[in-house]
DNA sequence: CACCTTATTTATCATATGATAAATTACTAG
DNA sequence: CTAGTAATTTATCATATGATAAATAAGGTG
């Protein structure tokens, strides 16, 4: 009855060109598709990641459902509330985004501490290094601060006291397993640095920049100097 | 009819208990005040940063109305649109944070390179090192690229650039005025991990976390010694 | 094919929100 | 004190948005 408003107007300026693509026909109409329950459910969250990611979680459930290729009042099928959708995309961003072998990776002290830091971070850069998760890890730490200390204290454990038991092994300093707050700054600001990096070369898209394996290389020089002059005399040869 | 889960669970986490106060009586009613056009200006846009640091820029005109203690329409003599607002808003935050004084101490060089530029940040640290500042500006930055793109070219004109020159100069490379995307990417780091660091303390507010002071020099540091083990021989004694 | 389950859509509601017009009142000049 | 200017409020609109109920139809099973 009434021209479906999402249609004519379109309010994020998005560019939700995803009707139903007609299968192999011309002008098929936007022919009703049945999902399964969890097949439907990802498409509803995968919506949701874009439009969040681009409109912050204050983007309509509408043009969620316009993206999704569905009508908005299905969604509430698969999420009771928008809520429970945003919590769904935090699952999304969040997790699975670990590759268990980087566990050992980081331990793995035949090579030295560049190189397996090295490795890793240009990895761990694929998984988070693309505007979709940044933009919306962003906009996820402005809103539930829960979430985001969670995150850092992933990092934290998985990444940064790794790093620091390693060097420190390397520099004949002894196997510790406590690593104290004082001894993570140093860490913290290398990775933030990186992160810092990775928004101002794939959010803002600032042209002309460096090789993100030559920044890491850099901020993993950073930090490995600094502990280095920490550690005795600057070059001193032992 | 159903109860306004915002009134149960205000998701921005903000207490916009700001009512109107009574002046020095007890029981006044909300009293009109009349204030000249600047003054008036002022407060909205000071209840608008409040209101956006929070809530982001989607937060409604009705709630910075009642922030500022008037009413919601007033707002509108002000400022012709929601839009118009939030500029002052961006005007107010981003300009005038610079001291004049800062382009003079940056580059004189009767003074050690971390000396000048450990006060410099600790000072800058003290502009803009405060949660409205740094959620108002990922807010910004999420919304608006070309304003957070503006403000890194201020952020590398003024303060990166001299930087690196200041330091060449310490180190005898001589004077030159042109600094290279590449030469920028390693001030750009230290920047960078500063900004995180105040997130993480600032925003997050998580406790135990070292001086700023400490975390300035410990970044400080980090770029000097990169520097120096790129200048030749780490530490070749000339 | 007929039937039934349920995914999906249509229609609709209640509230939130940006914005405007008209009524009101605080302050000031004469 | 009076009048007038303009700051401020009250009333109101149009649309956006989260959410729900009922109608429709796709696809599997007998």
């Amino acid at each position: 009855m009434f021209p479906n408003r999402d249609t004519i107007f379109n309010p994020s300026g998005v560019d939700v060109a995803n009707t139903p693509q007609p299968d192999t026909h011309e002008e098929t109409a936007p022919r009703r598709r049945r999902l399964s329950r969890d097949a439907r459910k990802d498409e509803i969250v995968q919506a949701a990641v874009a439009q969040f990611s681009e409109a912050g979680f204050d983007g309509s459930t509408r043009d969620i459902a316009l993206r999704a290729g569905i009508t908005q009042p299905l969604l509430y099928r698969y999420f009771p509330s928008k809520e429970d959708l945003i919590e769904a995309v935090y699952e999304k961003v969040y997790l699975d985004r670990w590759n268990p072998a980087w566990d050992a990776a980081l331990i793995d002290r035949s090579r030295p501490v560049k190189d397996r830091f090295q490795d890793f971070y240009e990895e761990y850069a694929q998984t988070i290094f693309d505007p979709e998760w940044l933009r919306i890890s962003s906009f996820a730490a402005l809103r539930n601060a829960q979430i985001h200390d969670w995150y850092n204290h992933v990092v934290q454990e998985m990444i940064l006291k790794p790093l620091v038991r390693e060097r420190r092994v390397e520099l004949g300093m002894g196997d510790t397993v406590l690593v104290s707050k004082d001894a993570l700054e140093a860490p913290w600001l290398m990775h933030g640095s990186l992160l810092h990096y990775a928004k101002r070369r794939f959010v803002l898209e600032i042209d002309g920049m460096s090789d993100t394996s030559d920044v890491i290389s850099q901020a993993l020089d950073m930090y490995l100097l600094l502990t280095q002059a920490d550690a005795g005399q600057p070059c001193a040869d032992s």
